[in-house]
DNA sequence: TAAAATGTTACACTATCTGTAACATTTAAG
DNA sequence: CTTAAATGTTACAGATAGTGTAACATTTTA
């Protein structure tokens, strides 16, 4: 699944429990709502079941349920939850040798620029909520009204 | 070929024709210099000339020159040369129905998220030219010196 | 104890990326 | 005028990654 497909499937998710909030939702239903297949959709909330944005509970009368009000929740938080990357923990480590690897040293450029470029991408995820894209789209929350 | 390493491959060739200016160099020269597939980079690198950032000449005493100052050339001039998207002519017809499609929202809004990211990343990739690149690696161009 | 949910793994299918080769075209030198 | 050597372009097999689906263990309520 790439990136994009992930944040896009999760945030459908997320703002579908937000609008049936405080009703719990199985994976079955929210991937009908949203179109997408249920297996895959279980890994994404699962993991965002780890990170305490939504709440999983097993069992006959089990489903997914928002823990966590839509102003706060920012598509940074989603990006990092189900993507694991390893938060720009680049090999950066210098070399003093100054040997003929000018490729090396290209390398290492471009990896730095690139993870500049990623954290340029997440600054502007950190700016953009739930709420905001519920607003946008015209989808009625119901999580504040209920909490 | 990925976005990044055409990127990264037509960079590394664009400094070492600027090291080597004037002197024509031929892309298996260049190839081998940089450690990429010589036909590979010739596609770059006819891309590039399309753009007259460089200047082929074929037959026997062929090659490729740099045809611009390295000051002035930028790494978004460059990254539009060789990725032919359709530079942000995105599908945003306003669709008039309002329809129980949500998830075409969706898509419409993360299709223009993305598209902003772009254009973010198209503006840092504005601000660094090839000469800021080669300093920093301690490239000496020959450019400037010999036009 | 059984039903129904999540959690996790696996897998075939497809698509894209990668490296290489092949060949037509162009052009300068002999 | 012929040939050698360059670019320009296309094609293709192998490797890698993305996609959709299924299967099954685990958990928990009725």
């Amino acid at each position: 699944m790439s990136a994009s497909t992930k944040l896009s499937s999760s945030v459908k998710a997320i703002c579908y429990l937000a609008e049936s909030y405080p009703n719990p939702k199985t994976s079955k239903e929210i991937a009908e709502n949203i179109g997408v297949n249920s297996s895959k959709l279980r890994q994404l909330l699962s993991m965002l079941a780890k990170q305490n944005i939504v709440v999983s509970t097993q069992g006959k009368t089990g489903g997914f349920t928002l823990s966590k009000d839509p102003g706060i929740i920012h598509l940074q938080e989603i990006y990092c939850s189900i993507e694991d990357r390893k938060a720009f923990h680049l090999d950066v480590t210098r070399r003093k040798e100054k040997k003929q690897d000018r490729i090396h040293d290209f390398n290492n450029y471009f990896l730095n620029l690139f993870s500049e470029v990623q954290v340029e991408i997440e600054d502007m995820m950190k700016n953009i909520s739930i709420k905001s894209i519920m607003e946008r789209l015209s989808i009625k929350s119901n999580y504040n009204e209920n909490q």
